[in-house]
DNA sequence: ACCATCGGGACGTCCCGTTTTT
DNA sequence: AAAAACGGGACGTCCCGATGGT
């Protein structure tokens, strides 16, 4: 049986093993705080067992992160799922960060900011996968209110790179302050502000 | 008893030219980022001659975090001297800030997320430390918000915690945002809408 | 069934090449210091094929030990092969281990000292082998004395075990130090003195 | 205090330190069968705690083959200490390796026939030590036979280099051999043999 | 205040024995 | 039977933080 169950060579479960098993620890102790002893804890192989999949350090935490990043694209594609109108999907993709403050996807934060807090001036590689996934975030959200716009459902005159800008920055911002101060709080009021934003610029009467 | 001009013992002299020189390396390369040889060869002494000053590396970086708070919240007091209005304080501070995103007070981003991102499950005491920092600063916009209302500037219902948690957030994510994707732009949006924000909840009929 | 002109299986055939060509490189390097890639080169198959024929490495060195042990028990057989008294069989056996100090049987020392000495602490499974050999050895030198006494040979007071003893002892002993010392003539010496030994316990006043 | 009690170094403590714990181990477990993981837990020291003091495994082996030799070496002399002839010298001598079946100076067997047996075709380097210091017990051994026959206690057509052999020989096999076997026996016999053969080499009377 | 030294430990290469896959 | 892949683990460099000694 050169395969298992779902096709796979052996190797590439392994892999993936070892991706979800470092993911979360790189999360929280980011890339100079996860030793590779510290993984080889973790995923219960040795040293050489992990080397065999990933050329080196740097290299499995760039897969990392990038199989963080998946998760919680895939979260967002999910929470848009069955919602029609598009300020609709923009109001769950919010809702649905927001829940980190309280039950994280990933523990340690947002694997963007941990990131790109860290890399910047020190490890350009993951700066640049870090910098890729906002940008990305930034467009979804920037497509989302250009959709809206097109529907009616917001105002035309309303600029969508200071929606995504404006959604971006407090939503990262809530989840460092409600994890640095134990206070899921803060972000709460965070969201509810956006909330409260998007309905001030609706086309709809009932928003201010 | 070697004293400087100032009066200043020779000791105290070169203990704040090593702060003063190790408070933008943490800030830029983190604390486990942050050698005691780059410390060293920043400042030009030798190991030796740092450890007569601070116990360790540990204590040296939280009084270099210490020390970075003192800088920012000279600057908030400068900002807001010669201002009378509570309102025109709270929108002094926010615009104080947000000149980071161009002119940093000291390189490497803002040392409370930096702090915080890096010692989350790490390093209780300068997690503690950059809690406290920014437990204070918000503490500040509260008062604030609670004097411009005082004032009758501000709406009696608006909650200054809500004002508070939407101010440090949106500018420290802000912070984050405009130097990773390197564009203020997404620092100026942000005021932009904290601005217009504080708009919304002021009683003067005309907006600014 | 492939079978050879000997008619032994195909099978029998490569398992009994690799057991000849291993059997040396074991002897020579030891258990620890011979890897699977060199019975590869040595052997012209890849691992794959002689993991066909032995489960493991170790197996393959117990098989390859025994192998050897084999060979000197045939050549002790063929020394003793045509000489009548028990007393001469004795000097023979001695006199065919003795010149594996300038021409070995196997490259390398006698495997029953080199695995005592390495699996001592570390292999029980090739130590009992090593200590069967020896034990066999020590019997075989046993029974010799008995029967020299019983055809009145030796002298009835001495203790076979005694002989059996000084002369496994030191052969052995002179094995290792003629080779170590790439001087031969350390063997010789002690030959020497069994052989003056052997004739102090016979009833033979001439000697010899 | 730059010195210790004894005047030493900080850093000569500690190498003495690893010095004497791998001693025992590398004897027990040889060269290759000794990994640095076992002498790092043994030692209780970390890896680049034991590579300060030697260069490498190969160096640390070397060392403590000749401290395990010194080892040997003193208790030779204090065996010699206080006997005056010459004769009763070497059965002091004799009888003090005899005592290793029992009770080892070092655990694990004699280190000169364990290292030549691995490092024959393997180590070089060891393989000179050991070398070396055989020749110095042959030696030793010589010039005791010598002053026996000078002082009239044995014989002079005695061939000193026949006794060195002989006796090296068989004590060394009777070491392994007592070892394997589990049988310290084997060892009795031989040190009887040596003592009636140094007997029947004496001038007394009293000898055979 | 300097310099040398110390012990700690991360990283990652290399190769080993074995298993899978072909 | 061959070849490739796999997991294990040894070795040793490098540098780190910290501590003497001068």
């Amino acid at each position: 049986m050169p395969r298992t169950a779902q096709g796979e060579r052996k190797g590439a479960v392994t892999r993936r093993r070892i991706l979800e098993t470092a993911t979360p620890v790189f999360n929280r102790f980011g890339y100079a705080g996860t030793s590779m002893a510290a993984l080889v804890s973790a995923t219960g192989l040795e040293k050489g067992g992990i080397y065999n999949h990933f050329a080196s350090k740097d290299a499995l935490a760039v897969a990392a992160f990038d199989h963080a990043i998946a998760q919680v694209t895939d979260a967002f594609t999910a929470a848009r799922a069955g919602v029609n109108s598009p300020l609709g999907q923009l109001r769950a993709v919010v809702e649905c960060f927001a829940r980190w403050a309280d039950d994280p996807l990933i523990p340690g934060g947002c694997p963007i900011v941990n990131t790109a807090v860290e890399a910047d001036d020190t490890n350009p590689e993951l700066l640049a996968h870090s910098r890729a996934a906002m940008d990305s975030w930034q467009r979804l959200i920037g497509a989302l209110v250009r959709d809206a716009q097109a529907a009616g459902e917001v105002r035309a005159d309303v600029d969508k790179r200071a929606v995504s800008a404006l959604v971006t920055s407090s939503l990262e911002g809530a989840i460092v302050i409600s994890r640095m101060m134990h206070d899921s709080g803060q972000m709460r009021r965070v969201v509810a502000h956006l909330l409260d934003y998007f309905d001030s610029i609706s086309t709809d009467r009932n928003g201010t």
